[in-house]
Parts: C-alpha cells; sequence; structure tokens
DNA sequence: AGTTATATATACAGGTCTGTATAGTGTCAA
DNA sequence: TTGACACTATACAGACCTGTATATATAACT
C-alpha cells in the first residue's frame, strides 16, 4: 500500500514549518500548541495524530534543524574543496555571514539547553548531541589540517562559534559576529601549519 | 521615619534570592510566581508589594546579576595589579574557572535575551545593556594595552567569554569551556604589544 | 493604649496551557 | 454503495498562570 497520501505529508510539513518558525523565534515554551494550530491551519487532533506531545513535536524540530545545520555547513566549506585548512577558513566567514543575515537569531540549541536544564529532557539531550558532532566535525578538520593539538583547536573554534550566535541574538545583524571570522583566522594561525 | 524596617528588607532579599536561584536554574517562564512564594517561605502579597509585577521581579533580578557580574569581574583581575595587558590574561583564567564551577551555569543574560525576544522588554533590554559594559570595559582594557584595534580585539573576546558560558551551560563543568583561557591568550599575544 | 506599617493566610477571578473527546466532512478505492 | 482513512470543528477537562481581594496577625513607634 502506499504508506502516506498527498494530504497526509504535507499537513505533517506544514506543522512543523509553522512549529520552527514560532519555537525558533519566540523560545520552546512561549509557544503554546494552539498558537501552531492557528498558524499552521490544521486542526488540533491532526497535529496529535503526528506529534502525540510536545514534547515529540520539538524532538522532531530539533531534529530537522540538526539536519539543516549540516546542509549549511557542507555548502558552507564547499568553495573550499577538499583542504581542511580552506575549508576551515570558510566556515568562519560563513558563520559571519549567516550571523550577518536578518533572519538569523542565534543557535536553537543553545535556546534548548537553557530552556531545559534538566539533562533527561530530550531537548537538552539532543542540544547536547548536536554541539559535539560539531566538536568532532572540527576536531576532524583541524586534524586533517595538520593542528598538533586538534581537539583543543577545535574547542576553541567552537566557543567562538556559539559567541557569535550569541551576539546574533542579542544585538540582531549589525553585531560583533561580524569578528568571528578574524578571531577563528588567529587561531588557525597560530595552531596550524602554514597554508602550502 | 526609617524607610525600612528589619523584616521589610529582609523580606525582599528573600524573594530576591530564591526568585534568583530558580531563574537561574530553570529559566524565566518555567518559574511561576507561586514557587517563588512557596520557596521564599513570604507571602503572596508580599511578595507583590515589593515587586508589582513578574517582570519588575526579573529586572530587579538581572539588575542585581549586573552589578554581581562586576563585582565577580574587579575581583578576577584583581591579582594583575594594574597592568591592562595582565588584567585580560587574568579575567580570562578567571573565566575559565567560573565555567568550571559545579553552580556555573551560563550566563543569564544570554537566557534573558532568548527568552525575551523583543527587543521592547525590559529583560532584553537589559541583557543588552550588560553586553555593551562588557564590549566597552575590554575595550577600555584592551585599549590601556596598546592595542592597535580595541574595538575588534574587544569583541573577538567577548565572542569567546559568551561561548565559554554557552559551553558551561550546554554541558556543565567539564565543558570545553577550559579552553576559553589558551583561545583568548592567543588572540592577545597577537594583538597586544608584548609584555615588557 | 492606640496608630501605623508589615506580613500572613486564603480564596478567587480570569486567562492560558496541554491534551482528549466527540461528531462530522471529504476523498479515494474496492 | 460501502468502508477506510485523513482531516476538520468544537467543546471541554484539569492543571497552571498572574494578579487581586479580604480579613487577620504582629511589631514598632508615639
Amino acid at each position: 500500500m502506499k504508506e502516506t497520501t498527498r494530504g497526509a505529508s504535507t499537513a505533517r510539513q506544514q506543522i512543523l514549518d509553522t512549529a520552527s518558525t514560532l519555537f525558533y523565534h519566540n523560545g520552546f515554551r512561549a509557544v503554546g500548541i494552539d498558537t501552531i494550530v492557528e498558524q499552521s491551519g490544521v486542526a488540533k487532533m491532526t497535529l496529535y495524530r503526528y506529534f502525540p506531545s510536545k514534547d515529540d513535536l520539538i524532538v522532531a524540530y530539533l531534529e530537522r534543524s540538526n539536519l539543516s545545520f549540516w546542509d549549511w555547513f557542507k555548502q558552507a566549506i564547499a568553495p573550499a574543496g577538499d583542504d581542511s585548512h580552506r575549508q576551515l577558513y570558510a566556515l568562519f566567514e560563513g558563520v559571519a555571514a549567516l550571523c550577518a543575515s536578518p533572519q538569523c537569531l542565534g543557535c536553537t540549541f543553545q535556546h534548548a539547553a537553557a530552556d531545559f536544564p534538566s539533562l533527561d529532557h530530550p531537548g537538552h539531550r539532543l542540544a547536547l548531541d548536536h554541539k559535539r558532532q560539531a566538536l568532532e566535525r572540527l576536531r576532524e578538520m583541524a586534524a586533517n589540517a595538520g593542528a598538533p593539538d586538534p581537539v583543543a583547536l577545535a574547542e576553541q573554534l567552537l566557543l567562538l562559534m556559539d559567541g557569535a550566535f550569541v551576539a546574533s541574538r542579542m544585538f540582531g545583524k549589525d553585531s560583533h559576529a561580524r569578528q568571528v571570522t578574524q578571531a577563528a583566522a588567529l587561531l588557525l594561525d597560530t595552531q596550524l601549519p602554514p597554508l602550502h
């Protein structure tokens, strides 16, 4: 049998799209199910069919956000080809550009960790997973680029990246997040062998 | 007339202390007035006498948090004496130590900005004010230390500091926030004239 | 003793929240 | 035509939220 009819998947998509915007802009606790129902144009029972609880919806949103992040990540480093050193430069140019875009409101995983302090909550757990993935990916790139201590470099770079997202959330598109490129470049220049 | 009797000020203090812990741990929206009333041991009407609305209580909390931060700041740079260059080193050793302490749960102004996205909300406004003060203070120190571009250096350092607080909130006391000292030192070494 | 200010206890109004219950509509396929 | 399925519309339960109303107790100062 066809497992999804046309209407079924679009309703779910519509709910998730609406919830994403609302969660990202207003925070998880500030957005009620009723608001998502109204703005998505579906019936409440349809929402609860696809997402049995609000937490389930939050989890679906965060999982999709994680995938979106890695799509963005790949695209940001793509111009640098296969050279990890250049990829890291390109990445932090991408971060600055992202934070300068008007629709950027910081990192949703930061907000999830703050909104759900308990480590048991799936929101906090997914936020942690996301940051661990970021650390691992940065470590890998740093190692490929020849860093003597790739773990340390990756951790320092993630500090800058998260700092940039904080700045973006607080100050908007004209924040000091623009300095992330320069700061990352200095860390890279000091801890990587020179570009050949 | 004496404007405050003994009991009056301790009740207000008790309310503010309790609210501080709860807001910092659980977030602003997650904590209800009734919870603060219960845990502080005062009557609800007493709370509303000192703080006519929850927003007023939040404002009082954030203003006191700002003062606490600058107390901590002064104490963190005190061992470095009057030398701005050494003060900046000491500051970021202090940030790493703070983030490594078990009671650290990140920066409450980050949480305020995320919880209250509207720039009109006093919570967001106070968060912005706090970060602007931090930028200005760092710029001043960078200038005193002889930085050719003190604004840029201050902005880069604030990225690191906020990144460290994010790490602390997410990962707890054993986070990559420890790398903030090393990263800041590299930025300082590159952008300040050498220590005499 | 009497006045005033401070704090308590408790109940409640009116709103919002998550999640459920119920009944009905429209569509597609056998 | 019948039945299965996705979706809609609406009402509601039960909890929690902010803020107020009311009546009372306590303590200090005159």
